[in-house]
DNA sequence: CCTATAGCCTGACGGC
DNA sequence: TGCCGTCAGGCTATAG
């Protein structure tokens, strides 16, 4: 599920609700997605501290300790918070919870398992670690810069936009919306679209990660003009009533619409 | 460099 | 109802 907007909001949630509390513990109920080679040193780090300051950089966010470690969550296809104060039982995919000193409680839950959880002490290395590419919605992503990074690539624009080391936070549903608001058939190839095309797609881009954000990341919030909600066997084009096609792109499921999109 | 595939893990859904 | 295949908004490793 969590792509950059959704990440974003898991941040916002976080920073209004796990921050300035003492942690007073920690229990690990998947010990094979803490990625920090050794728990008790994990769990050591954590106890007896406070998260001071949040950040996000792509579909990774990061939450800083006293200590100065920052913890880090990647989420997956199905990983998200849940913050409460009444723990009446711990359900099925919990995979860590943190008690604070307040009463209160931050799970993370992870059907899939497909989530990672670790401690780092520089976001800046763990960024060149995983040799991720700029962030789309970060101050310093022009379209100049954009132009740079794209322009000796070649292949479909979707697997372009997908690929965490040229671009980092886009996934299979938002590469689908931003294509569908810039009219461009998903298995185009970057190298076809001109330089007009380009800023299109650059401005599409930020376009569509900042609505999802302004939208909460909630489906049923966004635009009536998104594709987003189209998703499905009787799915329709919210521009032109057609109906939606699906495509197999490398392994993913591309929903778009063959009016609008022309190849 | 680019593409396609399988695998990780587990549940939801549709067809028979 | 039960079983089976397919699919799912993540990423990595591998082979061509």
């Amino acid at each position: 599920m969590p792509e950059l907007p959704d990440v974003e909001i898991f941040r916002q949630y976080f920073e209004q609700t796990s921050l300035q509390q003492e942690i007073i513990n920690v229990h690990i109920f998947s010990e094979e997605l803490i990625k920090t080679h050794n728990s008790k040193d994990f769990i050591s780090n954590l106890i007896g501290h406070i998260f001071v300051a949040t950040a996000r950089y792509g579909k990774y966010f990061f939450a800083k300790l006293d200590n100065n470690k920052w913890m880090v969550f990647h989420f997956g296809m199905t990983g998200y918070f849940k913050y409460f104060k009444d723990l009446i039982e711990d359900t099925p995919y919990d995979r860590l919870r943190i008690d604070y000193s307040n009463g209160y409680h931050l799970v993370f839950d992870c059907k899939r398992k497909l989530g990672e959880i670790r401690l780092i002490d520089r976001i800046e290395d763990f960024i060149l670690e995983k040799n991720l590419g700029p962030d789309p919605l970060a101050s310093d992503f022009s379209y100049t810069y954009f132009k740079k990074i794209v322009s000796s690539k070649k292949g479909a624009l979707k697997n372009i936009l997908m690929n965490q080391q040229i671009m980092s936070g886009i996934g299979n549903i938002y590469s689908d919306e931003i294509l569908f608001q810039a009219k461009i058939h998903p298995k185009a190839k970057i190298e076809d679209i001109s330089d007009e095309g380009l800023k299109n797609i650059f401005e599409t881009i930020q376009n569509v990660l900042r609505t999802a954000i302004n939208c909460q990341a909630e489906p049923n919030q966004m635009p009536k003009t998104y594709i987003l909600l189209q998703r499905h066997q009787q799915g329709k084009c919210p521009c032109c009533g057609n109906m939606i096609k699906k495509a197999k792109i490398s392994g993913r499921t591309a929903y778009f619409c063959p009016n609008c999109q022309q190849e």
